[in-house]
DNA sequence: TAAAAGTGTGCAAACGTATGCACAAGCCCC
DNA sequence: GGGGCTTGTGCATACGTTTGCACACTTTTA
């Protein structure tokens, strides 16, 4: 089909061998045949064929990305740590989501690993119900982000951040406070959620359970969660919402109430997405360092192929961000 | 390395063929060793290398789409469109971008065409000012999203939407509307832009140049851009906005200046993003088949691909969503 | 001036799979 | 009982690269 390395070499009048080395600036090429070569090369509009290479190098210089929903707007600033990362490294990155649901996540790691990717990354995995762990039934190297309790792990302390959150809450002067939750599983949720009964109980401030309700990390879900929190006989004055997009569909459960944010409730959001300062109110939230992360799970996946012995999980902080959605009491 | 086709032939007592055929189910192989055969795969964790594979069958099943920003709310539906309908014909997606930037877009094709995928899907393609068109340089199928001047295209028909946000403020008796733009190149930018003008015109309404300003399509260039509109001697009542994300930041800019949406101006969006419900005011928008779109666009490569030679370009229209951002003035 | 070192190129094998062809054994049919 | 079909398997080659080794020639070194 199209041309190879062996038309090349035909037309230049050496052999394939010569070719190859040309390409990749062999020292015991002539110059004068690397120019020829390189010449015809373009002329001919010659594209090594990765596949070949990868057979016998093997490797791919691919890194597989495997992440829950391409559309969560976290991901916007952490896919680009890592591809910017990559690429400096002269690694492609395929990114590929499963929409949360474990059995497409398994169909998207198998894939990945078919393909012979030398790494991969996962964001929001649903691995822990895998029959084996997934860490051990590749061979390879994978690094997994937000999942703490993992070695090969770069994460938020979202403990660290969810005890910021409610503490930042319980300084306005507020008592009754909510918090949204995303799917129960989640890690990150679970830590945050974690962080919050513990803030409260460090100031001595009453756990209410009917104050914890579930959301699922989308808007729609945050407005449903907000709708049950505000039918609450005596509802929250502030509410702790899993993340930014949480927060947006409770402010609008909140206007639709026909109260105002933070005048009525406070709203607390978490990541800092880019549309965060934007909306109305502009949200006080928690700031995940995502291009970091990214960036540090790349590096992260990067040691481990290098077989670098002394990588171990990365821990970042997130970052108060005080805007107008929340208010002292 | 790992195990390979050989391991398996080599325990099974039976050749390389034999195991290669009775994996992939060939008629003529028996009951019997194909399932020994797949017993002994699965024991030995056996994987097959998609890259060998690859290079004999002269296929990858791999489609390369290539977006501008993974970013961008409007991809979620686009890209969940393709990879359904890619999954369901065995093809396996990857997703890179190259963030609005020419070269990395250069780069970005090239890798894929490098790695051999079967077809390709660009979208935001700053390719028009390409040395050759890549659907002749690269030699595979290539669909092209809301690019409707090429062959294998498919968009929304952004005329028509432009037209329809246009005259419905019209209809609620504006006279003075603005429009903030994206970058000046973009065709989907050009086409609304256009609507705008044929709108405006079409009603015998005056045309004013400086109601016309440039953003970027993202939200810190929509409350720029709006900041200039309210700067105006006489300011636009309605400004319609490239996309739902401009609108939002142009909505902060309106409450910045001390004024309401809509109250004092209206805002018109565009795409219907997942927020475009929740945020406040929930935007008046037309909505693009997001998820039509990619599964057309893929649809349409898996043709191209049969050699189907009466595939032409197609072109949905999107759909008035009326909400609350635009008020009667 | 012979040996050693350096320079430029080619040969051949390897990577892991798919597949056309050949072949052997068993069966059926006339 | 011979020819043709069916069934199950193996042999060999091909895909497009990379790379260790060998070889021939030239230059340097002692």
């Amino acid at each position: 089909m199209s041309v190879s390395i062996k038309d090349i070499a035909k037309a230049a009048g050496v052999s394939p061998s010569t070719v190859s080395r040309a390409l990749s600036d062999h020292p015991r090429i002539s110059l004068e045949t690397k120019e020829r070569i390189r010449r015809l090369a373009t002329e001919m509009d010659y594209s090594p064929s990765a596949v070949a290479r990868s057979l016998v190098t093997q490797r791919t210089s691919m890194i597989g990305l495997a992440v829950a929903w391409v559309s969560d707007p976290f991901l916007a600033q952490l896919v680009r740590g890592i591809e910017d990362t990559a690429l400096g490294h002269g690694y492609t990155v395929i990114l590929s989501s499963f929409y949360g649901e474990r059995d497409r996540e398994r169909l998207v790691l198998s894939a990945l690993r078919e393909r012979r990717v030398d790494g991969m990354i996962v964001e929001s995995s649903c691995l822990d119900t895998y029959p084996r762990s997934l860490l051990t039934e590749f061979d390879l190297p994978i690094v997994l982000i937000n999942r703490p309790e993992y070695i090969y792990s770069v994460s938020t302390d979202n403990l660290h951040g969810g005890r910021l959150a409610t503490e930042y809450l319980l300084d306005l002067g507020h008592s009754r406070i909510g918090y949204i939750a995303a799917e129960r599983g989640r890690r990150t949720n679970l830590d945050r959620l974690e962080a919050y009964k513990k803030a409260l109980q460090g100031r001595g401030s009453a756990l209410d359970p009917d104050l914890v309700v579930l959301g699922d990390g989308y808007a729609g879900g945050g407005k449903e969660a907000m709708s049950r929190l505000l039918a609450l006989l005596s509802p929250p004055t502030a509410v702790f919402c899993y993340n930014d997009v949480t927060a947006i569909g409770a402010a609008l459960a909140v206007r639709e109430a026909g109260l105002q944010v933070p005048d009525d409730v406070s709203l607390f959001g978490f990541d800092d997405v880019e549309l965060a300062a934007y909306v109305h109110p502009p949200l006080t939230t928690i700031r995940q360092p995502a291009y970091e992360l990214g960036r540090r799970a790349m590096e992260m996946v990067l040691a481990l192929m290098a077989d670098d012995q002394k990588v171990t999980k990365v821990m970042l902080k997130g970052e108060l961000v005080v805007r107008q959605s929340c208010r002292r009491l």
